[in-house]
DNA sequence: TCTGGGGTCCTTTTGCCC
DNA sequence: TCTGGGGCAAAAGGACCC
């Protein structure tokens, strides 16, 4: 939402031509994220699309909108925004299927670009990044001239376009790149950063969501600067303690978060929302089957494994219920999840309620290597896990759905449905 | 007219032990 | 025996981010 708000708030702050360089002198992080990645990449593969409205959602009933042009946006489409309204809104709009493999290869090339300046890159998604540049100026010049690099480069070897912003904290970086959108790159010097943050929606904020401004619109605060004028204590009442003091920093532009490359996962977990309300538990057993041996999958493939397992459901009415159970062992094994995702279903004994969506995840993550095999592990879980190794082994070589639990697969020995939203026969 | 899927972090509640 | 905390970990929910 802060985002919407900021470009909402507008006011294109590139410097006018003429008024002189901007004093980068320690601005440090930059913030670089991709304009409208999704569509953007999607869009390289059909060059016949450009300058048109197009959007990239997925779900044939349920889905949302991941990405849309510029072009979208001016009909007033966003990300988040469910596909029926999206159509609505933009009739003429060309609708395009995500293509997760591409964006992940688009990815991984961007960031070869960021590291090929400096090892510090925290990536926050599969399309932007903080860059600590401090120690590439006497290679690369001023941080400006590394952020015009990093966009031509880019441009050139992606064929996407980029906004960065330069900053001297993490915060105002993101801040700065929001505003510079699309494809500019902004400096806030040091010395304007109040001045640049005073005059912005509360809702500009990191960590300012709906709930969070509808707060501080209650106490009558609108603008960065009223939060910043306001005493903590009082923001500490209203908010808690920790995001009061949080905001309040913020708001003064003081930030003391580094950039910090590769943080160490926390969870992994895989929901699915059904493409129709489901009321048979069966139904819902093979979904947590399933979901439980993706997630157990991906923690073998990360070397990681976790403790608490949590059960998420969504009821029709969209009411959300999670339900943890915390093991005596660290676990990686498809059917250890699973059987644990199962037994917090039945025990919430719901008796045919309509469930909109399950998800599970795993939580409390260790590295498989770190975490010495448990003497007490009963055979039949690690029988499982040597199971499910040989089917990791099957699946690198012949590929995904290669192999899968029985209960997953029909008498005629296909697949059922692979992913719940897909409907009818294929 | 509805609301995806991947996460993180924080707060409050609860159960247990002393 | 009852009550009351303090301290802790786990559980649950919610807000937020892309």
């Amino acid at each position: 939402m802060s985002r919407r708000q900021l470009e909402r708030s507008g006011a294109g702050t590139r410097r006018p031509a003429g008024a002189g360089a901007p004093d980068d002198t320690g601005c440090t992080v930059l913030h670089v994220d991709m304009d409208a990645f999704y569509a953007s990449v999607s869009l390289r593969e059909r060059p016949d699309l450009h300058g048109l409205p197009v959007i990239v959602g997925g779900g044939d009933s349920r889905g949302v909108v991941l990405s849309a042009t510029y072009e979208a946006r001016a009909h007033g489409v966003h990300s988040a925004m469910p596909m029926s309204r999206a159509r609505r809104l933009c009739p003429s709009a060309v609708v395009l299927r995500p293509d997760p493999e591409e964006y992940a290869r688009v990815s991984a090339g961007v960031m070869e670009v960021f590291r090929a300046v400096t090892p510090l890159v925290e990536p926050l998604s599969l399309d932007e990044a903080f860059l600590d540049v401090a120690g590439a100026l006497r290679r690369w010049g001023s941080p400006a001239v590394l952020g015009q690099r990093i966009r031509d480069r880019i441009a050139d070897e992606q064929g996407i376009t980029c906004s960065v912003g330069v900053a001297s904290t993490k915060f105002v970086a993101k801040l700065a790149s929001t505003r510079s959108k699309p494809d500019g790159l902004l400096v806030v010097p040091r010395d304007e950063v109040v001045e640049f943050l005073h005059p912005l929606p509360v809702g500009a904020l990191w960590g300012v969501g709906p709930a969070t401004e509808a707060t501080l619109l209650r106490f009558g605060l609108r603008t960065v600067g009223e939060v910043a004028h306001t005493p903590v204590r009082t923001l500490q009442r209203v908010l808690g303690p920790t995001a009061g003091a949080h905001l309040h920093a913020l708001s003064w532009g003081r930030d003391e978060r580094r950039v910090v490359a590769q943080e160490p996962e926390r969870s992994v977990g895989a929901e699915e929302t059904f493409a129709r309300d489901v009321d048979d538990p069966e139904v819902v057993r093979r979904e947590l089957l399933r979901l439980s041996e993706r997630v157990a999958a991906r923690l073998r493939a990360g070397g990681q494994q976790g403790r608490t397992v949590t059960l998420k459901v969504r009821f029709a009415d969209f009411t959300t219920i999670t339900r943890a159970r915390t093991l005596r062992e660290a676990t990686d094994v498809g059917r250890v999840v699973y059987a644990t995702a199962r037994q917090l279903y039945d025990a919430l004994g719901l008796d045919r309620a309509r469930l909109r969506l399950v998800g599970v995840r795993v939580e409390g993550l260790s590295d498989t290597e770190r975490t010495p095999r448990q003497l007490v592990l009963d055979e039949r879980a690690e029988g499982w896990r040597e199971a499910e190794l040989a089917v990791d082994r099957a699946v690198l070589r012949f590929g995904a759905g290669a192999v899968r639990p029985a209960a997953l697969v029909d008498r005629r020995g296909a697949a059922t449905e692979p992913r719940a939203t897909r409907r009818g026969g294929g």
